[in-house]
DNA sequence: AAGCCGGGGAA
DNA sequence: TTCCCAGGCTT
């Protein structure tokens, strides 16, 4: 096992993918990349890199930038959390560190949305600092080779990983390590179908000679999934009522019609009996009904024509340009494309 | 420690 | 369907 280091380093050196945060040792470039692939796969997330590298080449850009730009570029890659918190840290580069991007552990990880993960990641990419990474492909790796079924999502696992991590790093060329443990179980030591042929490691995998690499690792949480039934309110103009969201929940900060948010499924009358009482107009008929499914949300969205306007104060009106302006949930975006001539001139259909 | 937060691709 | 993806924050 004194090997694994050497190992998977030449594996990488002949078979890693080319990928643009790779090309750099920009510390805000490696930054950016590195939120932006968290719990992210690389094909969802590289077009979201390039975007946001053009918009704001530097750190102070993104730190001058609205938050509402900031999430209309975030639009569609979800858990818009890491985009508020990106645009948070910006302003902390700038406030707290003279607008120069921290160059050791602590301050990288004192960034808002900078976990563990993330600091280590630009500490060994853009200074070759000897921290160890331990995301999903680097917790399955580990695991397998050690053959160690102590659970990933526990504290327990973070220590336990966290040592085997820091035990193989190669404190020489942790950049490298970094990248080789991550590529390799991106590609070879897969969830699914590890592919033990290929693996650099399959002569010393502990899993792969004791147990078995297919059970691991093992996680002791199930996500929980509730549904909800969401009954959004239209009255078709070329002046589209919006509403932001605030408070908690999902979508935070972001832009969606006016809503009833119910629990259970109810008949129609039952619904529109809600929502003159709160709203004071009527559903006329339903203009389509989309399931959206969310990885701890099951979402029954129902798109009601209403009779009027709504009288809530709290609504924005926006054209079919300027909604181009505000970041809005996938299920608002792909109404609006399949929809949009319910906002034509005069609301003609 | 447990709960919460998106969206999409792969098997 | 189920799993999981270059995780982190709040409670």
């Amino acid at each position: 096992m004194s090997h694994f280091a050497p190992l998977i380093q030449a594996w990488y050196r002949q078979n890693h993918r080319k990928l643009p945060w790779r090309e750099t040792k920009s510390a805000y470039k490696i930054w950016l990349s590195e939120v932006i692939m968290q719990q992210t796969r690389v094909d969802q997330g590289k077009s979201y890199y390039y975007k946001f590298v053009e918009n704001f080449p530097t750190v102070q850009d993104l730190a001058n930038a609205d938050e509402q730009e900031v999430l209309r570029l975030w639009q569609g890659l979800g858990y818009y959390s890491r985009a508020r918190n990106l645009h948070t840290a910006a302003k902390q580069v700038v406030n707290e560190f003279n607008g120069v991007f921290p160059d050791n552990y602590k301050g990288i990880k004192s960034l808002k949305g900078v976990g563990d993960y993330t600091a280590s990641a630009i500490a060994s990419f853009a200074y070759d600092l000897p921290h160890a990474v331990l995301d999903g492909n680097a917790f399955r790796v580990l695991s397998r080779f050690f053959n160690d079924a102590t659970p990933i999502d526990t504290g327990q696992g973070t220590k336990v990983f966290k040592a085997y991590a820091e035990e193989v790093l190669n404190r020489e060329n942790p950049a490298e390590f970094n990248q080789a443990i991550m590529e390799m179980g991106a590609m070879v030591c897969k969830p699914k179908n590890p592919d033990c042929e290929n693996c650099p490691l399959s002569d010393s995998c502990l899993s792969l000679r004791e147990g078995d690499p297919k059970l691991l690792p093992v996680k002791s949480k199930k996500v929980k999934v509730t549904t909800k039934y969401f009954h959004y309110l239209i009255y078709p103009s070329k002046e589209i009522q919006l509403i932001k969201r605030e408070g908690k929940g999902i979508w935070q900060n972001m832009y969606e019609f006016p809503k009833l948010e119910l629990e259970e499924r109810k008949l129609k009358s039952e619904v529109n009996k809600m929502v003159e009482d709160k709203f004071d107009v009527k559903l006329l008929k339903k203009i389509s009904e989309e399931k959206h499914i969310l990885t701890h949300q099951h979402i029954n969205a129902t798109f009601w024509e209403v009779n009027e306007m709504l009288h809530d104060e709290k609504t924005v009106k926006v054209d079919l340009e300027t909604i181009n302006d505000l970041p809005l949930p996938r299920l608002i975006e792909r109404f609006l494309e399949n929809n949009a001539m319910l906002f034509g001139s005069d609301g003609v259909k």
